[in-house]
DNA sequence: TAGTTACGCCTCGGGTG
DNA sequence: ACCCGAGGCGTAA
């Protein structure tokens, strides 16, 4: 290892287990475990078409002339044309479609380099011998350290003590800051893990380094010691905006903020290290992005790997309909409303992935809209993920590696119908997406109706899911399954409770009830949410614990009066309860409210604690009077608006009476009869 | 370097009576 | 006192 490989090398030669990889200058660093790396030439570049050579040609001698520019032929999903390599990057391909009012076309220019060389060369991350791109195992061994710092990195201004864990044993760093800097760098160069798991690492690690070099301490997290920033940036999407915190990524390590990594929340590291292996994208980068990148990059992994170009632009945009158009297009998923209220034994029956199998089934993909009879590159790229969740779904449950990796996958498949409506993807159109909206629809009718035609109750339906009532259960899904060509999976409720919206009608989206194995399942209700208060939902899970006893709705309703007593306890022990139990969670839309609202107090109450808020960002407060739009950031919070958190709790006491027939109360909790 | 759609609730604050 | 649109935020799939 170390040695400087020719260009080109295939994959059979370079037989390294791929933990990292960074871009440098001309070339892409390529890491091993223990901090073994390959440098192998990647030097920038993008693939050019012009709809009229003749008129850009002296674009075209002035780009061989700076950069070099040779005639190739560049193939899309859609065709083959004559085009260039240019040897230059964005900021070049950029000034290109600009200066020629987009008469130019730019393939393969805003793909990251360490994965384009990877697909280019059908290198995976994480992948070791005998393993394969959708293979299910994980034989490398890494080297794995834990590291908690003390504190809240958003407003401790010092590093204080911090534990680090590796192979079992656990220390404990303690002094002023620069005895703790030291020693933390110090036992992370003699330990050198391969992976550091370490919470809010992504907020951290900037004051760390800042820290660090103040005392003149060499920070050891990177194994060149240097660091990628990504920058923080809030966002709009669709409506509504987000936030991505600042992160410092090293190199040679893997580095995983758990706190915010969605993919290993979800994943953990099995998830975060298959990602890598199937995106192509580096484990530092999997564990920072959305599933909906993740999704993106597979198939832009899948694109470069058969010579297949990666348009920088939607190439379709002009295709784009108007809004009256879309209007009245194929849109969102099917609904059936329920009626609300109690009912014994019914039956949850989801179709498995159904999006992505329309996709598969069906052949869609941007370029079989007008050539129906051509294998369409969306649906085969997506047909061995698919294949893989069968797989990992089978073994999820004996084999919590798999669980984990079985979990990204689950978020892989569905944002990748939603990509296709997303008017950046690079293999979208929203003609595809309203395809499998279409067929959606049709499946779910015609299950529907197959299902009253045999005799059963059709209750409640949601996109890819029926709630039905009758006997055998197993007849009705191997009947839906011949008939649809796609397969489902069944769970069987003891009870359910669908909820009434406040029109009276049965909501879409809540519901709870008791499974048969006991497993009380919630959906939509207050504990389900991310701003509820502990205390509401230490309230709620207490009640819906106790009614998951029950088997029957008569057992249910006979346990009215413990559930009264539980609600009762908490809406009287409101007034003492912790006033951390409190805090409401929430995201943040803007900084500058119009109106009084809670938010708006927690915005200033964060600004006034020296606490930068940011649209998008997700903000932690005490409500202290709701009327009056005040509130106070979570750790300085000393009242509390009683009122408002009753209401709260009522709201929560109303979902779960609904359960136990039993009346609701408004607004504020009366003592019970 | 960024999934979508459907839908609901709570509240504010301007309008009307 | 009540209505109602808009602002703001959440969930399910």
């Amino acid at each position: 290892m170390g040695e400087r490989p020719q260009a080109g090398r295939s994959r059979r030669e370079l037989t390294m287990w791929i933990l990292d990889t960074t871009v440098e200058r001309d070339r892409v660093a390529l890491w091993g475990p223990g901090g073994a790396v390959v440098r192998v030439p990647c030097p920038p570049s993008f693939l050019l078409t012009v709809d009229d050579p003749v008129r850009h040609w002296e674009l075209i001698e002035a780009l061989d002339a700076e950069f070099g520019a040779e005639p190739v032929t560049v193939r899309t999903i859609h065709d083959e044309q004559p085009g260039w390599r240019v040897s230059a990057g964005t900021d070049v391909a950029d000034a290109v479609v600009r200066q020629t009012h987009y008469g130019a076309q730019c393939y393969n220019a805003d793909v990251r380099r360490d994965q384009r060389y990877l697909a280019e060369h059908r290198l995976l991350p994480c992948t070791g011998p005998g393993e394969e791109r959708f293979s299910m195992t994980l034989a490398q061994d890494l080297a794995v350290m834990d590291l908690a710092l003390d504190g809240d990195p958003t407003r401790s201004d010092r590093v204080g003590c911090c534990t680090v864990t590796d192979g079992g044993r656990s220390r404990r760093l303690e002094g002023d800051e620069p005895t703790v800097l030291g020693d933390l760098f110090g036992l992370v160069e003699v330990i050198d893990p391969d992976v550091i798991l370490f919470p809010n690492a992504d907020t951290w690690t900037e004051r760390l380094v800042a820290a660090a070099e103040d005392h003149g301490i060499e920070t050891t997290f990177s194994r060149t010691g240097r660091y990628v920033a990504l920058g923080s940036r809030s966002y709009f999407s669709y409506g509504r905006m987000y936030h991505r915190p600042k992160a410092m990524i090293p190199a040679g390590r893997l580095l995983i903020d758990t706190e915010q990594s969605f993919t290993y929340r979800e994943g953990g590291l099995p998830g975060v290290l298959v990602a890598a292996r199937i995106t192509g994208l580096s484990p530092n980068q999997t564990a920072r992005v959305t599933p909906g990148t993740l999704i993106s990059s597979f198939e832009v992994y899948a694109a470069l790997s058969q010579g297949i170009a990666v348009p920088c632009q939607k190439a379709d945009a002009e295709r784009v309909k108007s809004v009256m158009a879309l209007r009245s297009a194929d849109r969102g998923g099917m609904m059936f409303q329920p009626d609300p209220g109690v009912f014994e034994r019914v039956h949850q029956v989801d179709f498995t992935s159904l999006y992505p199998s329309i996709i598969v089934k069906h052949n869609l993909s941007p370029e079989t809209v007008e050539h129906p009879e051509r294998p369409g590159f969306l649906a085969g790229c997506l047909r061995p993920l698919l294949e893989m969740r069968i797989g990992t779904k089978a073994r999820k449950k004996s084999d919590p590696v798999v669980a984990g990796m079985d979990s990204v996958l689950k978020w892989m498949l569905v944002t990748c119908f939603g990509y296709t409506g997303y008017k950046n993807a690079k293999f979208g159109r929203v003609d595809v997406h309203e395809a499998i909206t279409r067929h959606s629809r049709e499946v779910l009718i015609a299950s529907k109706e197959l299902a009253e035609s045999m005799g059963y109750a059709v209750l409640h339906g949601i996109t890819d899911c029926l709630f039905v009532q009758g006997e055998p259960i197993s007849a009705l899904k191997a009947a839906i399954e011949e008939t649809s060509g796609y397969l489902m999976e069944v769970e069987t409720f003891d009870w359910v409770v669908f909820l009434p919206q406040k029109d009276g009608t049965g909501a879409y989206t809540w519901y709870y009830g008791r499974l048969e194995d006991g497993e009380v399942k919630v959906r939509g209700i207050m504990a389900r949410r991310g701003d509820c208060p502990a205390y509401v939902e230490q309230f709620q899970e207490a009640a819906l614990a106790l009614m998951g006893t029950a088997r029957t709705v008569a057992e249910l309703h006979a346990l009215a009066p413990d559930v009264e007593e539980v609600y009762r306890r908490y809406a009287d022990g409101l007034a003492s309860a912790p006033i951390e139990d409190l805090v409401v969670k929430r995201r943040i839309s803007t900084v500058n409210y119009t109106r009084r609202c809670p938010e708006r107090g927690a915005v200033a109450s964060y600004r006034r604690a020296g606490v930068p808020v940011a649209p998008g960002m997700t903000i932690r407060y005490v409500v202290r009077d709701a009327r009056a739009g005040l509130a106070d950031c979570a750790w300085e919070a000393e009242h509390a608006d009683r009122a408002y958190y009753r209401r709260v709790l009522a709201k929560a006491w109303n979902e779960v009476a609904v359960g136990i027939g039993r009346p609701t109360v408004r607004r504020t909790y009366a003592p019970l009869a």
